[in-house]
DNA sequence: AGTTTTTGATTGACAACGTAAAATATACGA
DNA sequence: TCGTATATTTTACGTTGTCAATCAAAAACT
């Protein structure tokens, strides 16, 4: 019949090539770089060969997005897998490798939070890494629980670490903090507040 | 001599019914609708007409995002103006009228800190708005350092306590929450939580 | 072996984008 | 009325994402 049909192996490695080549990009030279043409230069083939393997920009955007959130993921469950001495310590070592990742891959998280247009789908690659990126931090909160650190929700306490560390990063990220320096001090505050929340409190007004 | 140059009274009309199309474009059909030609047609005038009034999209953009400041800014001004019980309460009132502006008008918030670009200049009408939508809160947390209800740095403390609103805004809006309902309490608590990091407590470790 | 058929990759083209440059319209001082 | 400085439009260029048509190659059948 036809001339060999690729392989599920090989497609998922011209896949990965080309998000490879997007994720390198974007990273290189940031968003408006992204450009069909330019991956298709930096793979080595046509404009139009990316279309048989993704749907489309958005598709590829996707991917690179999906990777970012896997990286991600891997280092939130490589914190986790070590050991600490307690949840608390355990979540705080969470909060700060959080931070540690944004700060250091700036545009891996930006790509992941910021430039999130509504209309992708919110099933496949991207929300089961997505998945694997918040668990690690809902798990420490759930030990904090059960070590009898904290008393309310598990999962309301969970978001909210997560807003304290995202909206911070997201607004020194964006330039948005009017202290020069002494950004390590307001880091230091948001890891104690990080823990201070998962005390016992008494019951919110 | 010539015919009469534009008042700067005109001009700055101009300037303003531009940056009312485009705001009124990109609230009702979204970012990749906000162009050149379409706020052309909106206003009724040829494309290049906006070119002798702004520098390109870019500065119109970033007028969009001044005025959306600026609304903002009224909105937390008002709360600050009206009486509250003690400084507590007016910050607690504070955080309320952010999540309100912000759930009210996701557009609005996601032009103000969601597509934010770096390089744009940080100077002009849009670090001035950004100021004043920052200064009610900063002020309000200066009043609890000055009733006692604070004990660190009133800047690390206000910033904190933007990262905490932020954080759960940014992270509803692009849709990252996990729990549907539930959402009226977590921000019940994330204002529970914004009084609660103003009372005196140990220093962070 | 030669032809057909199926699949992958490329080329060409199109509409829309932002915007530089050139051309045109407009209104006042002379 | 005419000249000139200013406001606006027209034209055009390069780039973008992507559809449609074309090309290339390789396995299967005659």
């Amino acid at each position: 019949m036809p001339r060999s049909a690729l392989t599920t192996e090989e497609i998922e490695a011209f896949r990965e090539r080309i998000t490879d080549a997007a994720t390198h990009l974007f990273a290189e030279q940031g968003f408006e770089a992204l450009t069909m043409r330019a991956i298709a230069i930096e793979i080595g083939c046509s404009p139009m060969t990316a279309y048989r393997y993704f749907d489309g920009k958005d598709d590829i955007f996707t991917s690179v997005r999906a990777r970012a959130f896997a990286r991600f993921a891997d280092n939130q469950e490589a914190i986790a897998r070590a050991k600490h001495a307690d949840a608390r310590s355990k979540l705080a070592a969470l909060g700060r490798a959080y931070i540690d990742f944004a700060l250091a891959e700036p545009d891996s998280y930006r790509v992941m939070f910021e430039l999130t247009q509504p209309g992708v789908s919110a099933d496949g690659e991207l929300a089961e890494q997505g998945l694997r990126a918040w668990t690690p931090l809902y798990e420490a909160v759930r030990a904090c629980v059960a070590e009898g650190e904290l008393a309310g929700d598990p999962l309301v306490h969970a978001h909210l670490c997560w807003a304290k560390v995202h909206g911070l990063v997201t607004l020194h990220l964006s330039g948005k903090l009017q202290m020069g320096a002494g950004i390590g001090e307001l880091y230091d505050c948001v890891i104690a507040d990080l823990l201070q929340s998962v005390r016992p409190v008494a019951a919110p007004a």
